[in-house]
DNA sequence: AATGAATGAGCCTTCATTCAT
DNA sequence: GATGAATGAAGGCTCATTCAT
């Protein structure tokens, strides 16, 4: 009951209809497409059916709207997207797939990622003030999960240090699909990227390599032909 | 014949006074800097030391300019930084450690990294058709080198299209310190960067994370200190 | 009854917590500072503590509030100053020297003039619809009594409109400072602005310049030393 | 021969066709006309015949427009209208009435004054940073004139202090009619006006009020039909 | 009666581009 | 071949004003 009330949460209040909202999803929408500069008040304003002074009137200037529109996106991001919840009990390895598929979906969505992640990204790459409430807000916590996944999964084998070098390893690894997924898609053959690089099959393998990398699971080439280094390790990666 | 002979490499020609270079170097260094829309012909003619009206002459428009100084940008790159090249009977391991150093140092450089690679990030991170042809001149004779290195790593025991993907992840762990490095120093303790993420550490720790993902080299967590990685394990992955 | 009842008297009425009355006195203030283009109406609400709409609400539009702003100046500033008032048999010239001086003390004040006056310069320099009132209630009220001081110290020897004439030349003498003062104070070294040029002496100055053209007191030049043009004046200003 | 060939005069340059002086003219009179804040760059364009951008090209913006066109306008007026020049052994105060009558002539205009000198007056009572070049330049000059012809006038008997307040005396009876014309229209009766007001007449006046002041000449009212007003009159203005 | 929300017009400025030379 | 002069289009922003409540 007490989560997004209108009446506490100013953002979202008056729903939809609220012209602050709608101009901030569609300035959203527009920075994450152009990019700052080559987005303008007067398309914003148009895509969000108001007038081409309500920008001022509402945020002051484009500089405040971009960094409002930022915060925006990252706060309805947390409130779409649940932080992954386990049960006690769960095995720290379904955890990190868990943990790894969430942040592809994230990252990557079902078919085009909604424009709050490509603005995200884009305030990533080319920060601007907005970034510290981005990390503070959005990313560290989810970074903060991701260590405790793993340093369940080593047992305490590694200093936090170690284990925040691991994460970024762990993070890399999809960060690239996002932030690069053209040239992903240049580099690999287009039916292979339909096989291998769907979410799901990325997950697993990111996964894999990183359970792998940490000597908790099987390495990747199957190590039945060669001398195994842990011979009696039955199970695989269904 | 085939060296720089002015006709058939109208980039350098005339040396570094042709006009035409110094626009292409201008152009690079101030798209690097402030992007494609915030970038003015007008500065980068000042800073070019020409005419106004100079980069029309040569290159129709701004459009066209920033391709052409894109293409610049690499081609220029391929001829500082020689592919690496190792004597015969070099184990793979140690290429492997070569290779991921050598695009850590290309990526992250020396201190600020020169305007080529910014130029040629940020063609990565927002592809126009200049992409393409970075991809194929740059990106992907790179990026065979690092699949072969991996190919004699696992011996044949993975698809060309596995190591394709193992491949991606090893460049993963990399692009991240580059093209999100600004949140990785808000997410890791400044002290921790200038120790642990430091250029040869980090090509340290990403070799050595992939390589035991590749079953070949020591897991992260030294398994030394502890009987087996998982005598008893009876959490698994189900 | 006369004074001040609300209904014959709508500028006062109500006291100074009327917001008309606060709009009025804000918009005179920054009319008087910025001119009419350059005030705003959203900083004269902010001024007055009113909404920003209050102004189309009480006076129509920015052009009404600016005639009535004049408007309020000149009454308010009729009520502060009264006319000069003299004693049955005051010569002439104690009379002169009073206008005089409560002259160039209306105009310059001891220190910054208040806005009122600065508002009515501006209108006397660019006069707009709001002049005629001013120069009707204010202006000419002063300018008939100068006129008849001129009349008396001249014995009815001038016409009526050689009267005026010599009126204008006295009103000119301390007009310039007011309106051209900044000019004036770059054309003097400055601290001959302080000993000549203070209210009091400028009063004594504009005074026997002016009672000397008259032919009623001594010409400025000591005569003494010169074969004096009249003789029989053996009365000099001490 | 020297003197305002194009070369070595910059402004008028090229002639009446220059942009640039199209341009500073146009903005002259909008500016006189309006004020600077009321002036648009666009009705000045447009009246120039010139692109909306060549303000912008060729001054930067609107304010060092509004600068150079202050400047234009006195440089123009020192041009056009010669200082004085006597005959030696004129006597001064023929002298003094050549220098009002051309200093009336110069504000007043025949008919309508040129925008030159009202775009100046605009400066004189809301002073920029033009001005000061303006006193320097155009004001200064004149003055030191009229304070030569004084002091020529009263025969050394008055310091230079004296004289400079004298002479603020003679050209604020001239500079009120220039500035606050308006309004000494509406206290005198048009006819008179046209009568005792012109510009001959006014020198006229002006000219005599201040011998007479200077003890140089009768006093206005004439003194001979009176015996006298005062006779013994022993005090002075106490 | 009085206001907060919203608007339409217009202003100054910037920028890529063109054209005559 | 190369440039300085000049332009057209558009952008962000400000401001007086209106309208529903």
């Amino acid at each position: 009951m007490a989560t997004a009330t209108p009446e506490n949460d100013p953002v979202t209040a008056s729903g939809p209809d609220d012209p602050r909202v709608r101009i901030l999803s569609a300035a959203g929408q527009e920075f994450a497409e152009k990019g700052y500069e080559a987005a303008t008040v007067r398309d914003i304003c148009t895509a969000a059916g108001v007038n081409g002074a309500a920008v001022n009137y509402y945020f002051g200037d484009k500089q405040r709207l971009y960094l409002e529109s930022v915060r925006h996106a990252h706060q309805e991001r947390v409130r779409q997207v649940p932080q992954p919840d386990w049960l006690p009990g769960t095995p720290p390895e379904t955890k990190l797939r868990d943990f790894v598929g969430n942040m592809i979906e994230r990252m990557l969505g079902l078919g085009q990622p909604p424009w709050q992640v490509r603005l995200m990204l884009r305030e990533i790459l080319h920060p601007t003030d907005a970034c510290r409430e981005l990390v503070e807000d959005y990313i560290r916590p989810h970074f903060t999960i991701l260590v405790a996944i793993l340093d369940e999964l080593v047992a305490g084998s590694l200093s936090q240090a170690e284990l925040r070098r691991v994460g970024l390893s762990v993070v890399g690894q999809c960060f690239l699909y996002r932030a690069a997924g053209d040239v992903v898609g240049m580099l690999i053959p287009e039916r292979e990227i339909n096989h291998l690089h769907t979410p799901e099959k990325l997950a697993d393998h990111v996964t894999a390599f990183s359970l792998a990398a940490l000597g908790r699971g099987e390495p990747l080439p199957k190590p039945s032909p060669r001398v195994s280094s842990r011979p009696a390790s039955p199970s695989g990666q269904a």
